[in-house]
DNA sequence: AATCGATTGAAACGATTGTTTGAACGCCTT
DNA sequence: AAGGCGTTCAAACAATCGTTTCAATCGATT
């Protein structure tokens, strides 16, 4: 009696215009936003049903209580999330340092994105940050096999010569560095230059340092400072 | 008339008995723990209260309100860590890569610790994450000369061969590396398997891989895959 | 012993929270 | 037109929040 499947909810009308209207979608838009910025306590459901233009008597008519509608607002956001950005496809022959650049691009892209991100990246970061009941689905559904993808570009760039123990640890590393910006941004904006970090710190450039740095740890590329010493010695011999 | 400052807190009896007895100091410990596992607005001052051991009343009459007390317990927790872990200092003539080697398993000693870390990180870590009014503090005071230290030993390590801007880049891909095991640990958790956690992901070995993922990139050690194709090339040449 | 200021205590204040209630509304079928 | 059903609404619920009040208590000085 408590929280009941409206009828109108039956998705043989996908309009647009119509979702637009459907309380329930505008209610967990909302939700997701109010969330993503305030987090699951201080966001109340009041403020909530005022974004989405519904009354609070809403949010339990149709999701129960406020912690269900939180769950379900993640993974709408979530849901969302994977029809805004899908994953790159490459063609058969692409060069894996090819693929690398191009997947910690993206990445970056999603996590920092042109202006402010969008709240459903910062919904999922709360998530990774402080997992609750959503974090696991989030988990499987969305970040491993993101992960899968990178190990295995990583795999294919050393030929087999690494093992999948350190791949992971490798890759760990490329997404700590992406990670930190997205996180700890405002710090990083207060330990750098302003012109530094529109200059250096922003996705394109920041993608090619993150990838040169892995490609010349990995041995793939000649390293960040030419080691002169032992050119030299090479030289020599 | 809200606020005054009792006359006891007279810091000319620094016994630690005494300290604990001081409720100005039981207060800031109490509310720290508080304000590091549940955040500033759902931490409640009655439960700070209960956990000091002190009337709820007192947080107004020693700090006037709740924000004064957090900005206070973070300084606190702040000054408490300084004195926990200072930092290292090497004898002259000591190898940059022995110094990069020591700051980053310092630095992730700090961050995950033996067991559970220390609330006071917990706290600090949410300022990075989420700053409030006490992080401008933080960062002056703790991390922005953390940070330049790194920045001292990558200059020493490249014997200044990169611009400050290339060294900044090269530090936060070094503390982003270390940062999403503190930040997004559980994640981490969830994406590799246990015994590889406890084998691999842990402070000290954590620490070899990032060192020697550094001093590869920056051409200062050997990458972690041997570029086959390049010596045989040199041996051929 | 008496007095004064610093400290503590229990209780209550007003505000806000998530949740519930029951009547009113809109729309469709009969 | 009438009724039924899904939906919306304003109002109120109990619980909890930060904060305040004022009397009781403690300790040192007079």
């Amino acid at each position: 009696m408590s929280s009941r499947t409206p009828i109108h909810s039956d998705p043989h009308l996908a309009d647009s215009r119509e979702e637009d209207r459907d309380p329930r979608v505008r209610i967990l838009s909302a939700a997701g936003q109010e969330f993503a910025e305030h987090g699951y306590e201080v966001a109340t459901v009041r403020d909530i049903c005022a974004a989405a233009g519904v009354n609070v008597a809403a949010v339990n008519y149709y999701f129960g209580d406020k912690r269900r509608l939180y769950i379900e607002s993640v993974k709408h956001a979530h849901e969302e999330r994977l029809r805004q950005v899908p994953q790159p496809e490459w063609a058969v022959g692409t060069p894996a340092t090819e693929k690398l650049h191009q997947f910690i691009d993206t990445m970056l892209e999603r996590m920092l994105g042109a202006g402010q991100p969008p709240w459903q990246v910062r919904l999922m970061m709360r998530e990774v940050l402080q997992p609750t009941e959503a974090c696991r689905e989030l988990v499987e559904d969305y970040i491993r096999p993101h992960f899968a993808m990178l190990v295995a570009i990583l795999d294919e760039l050393t030929a087999g010569m690494l093992s999948q123990a350190e791949l992971r640890r490798v890759g760990m590393s490329i997404v700590g560095q992406c990670f930190v910006y997205r996180a700890a941004g405002d710090v990083v904006g207060m330990l750098v230059p302003r012109d530094e970090i529109e200059s250096l710190h922003t996705p394109k450039p920041l993608a090619e340092h993150i990838t040169r740095y892995a490609l010349a740890a990995l041995g793939v590329a000649a390293p960040l400072v030419l080691p002169l010493v032992r050119v030299t010695k090479d030289v020599i011999a």
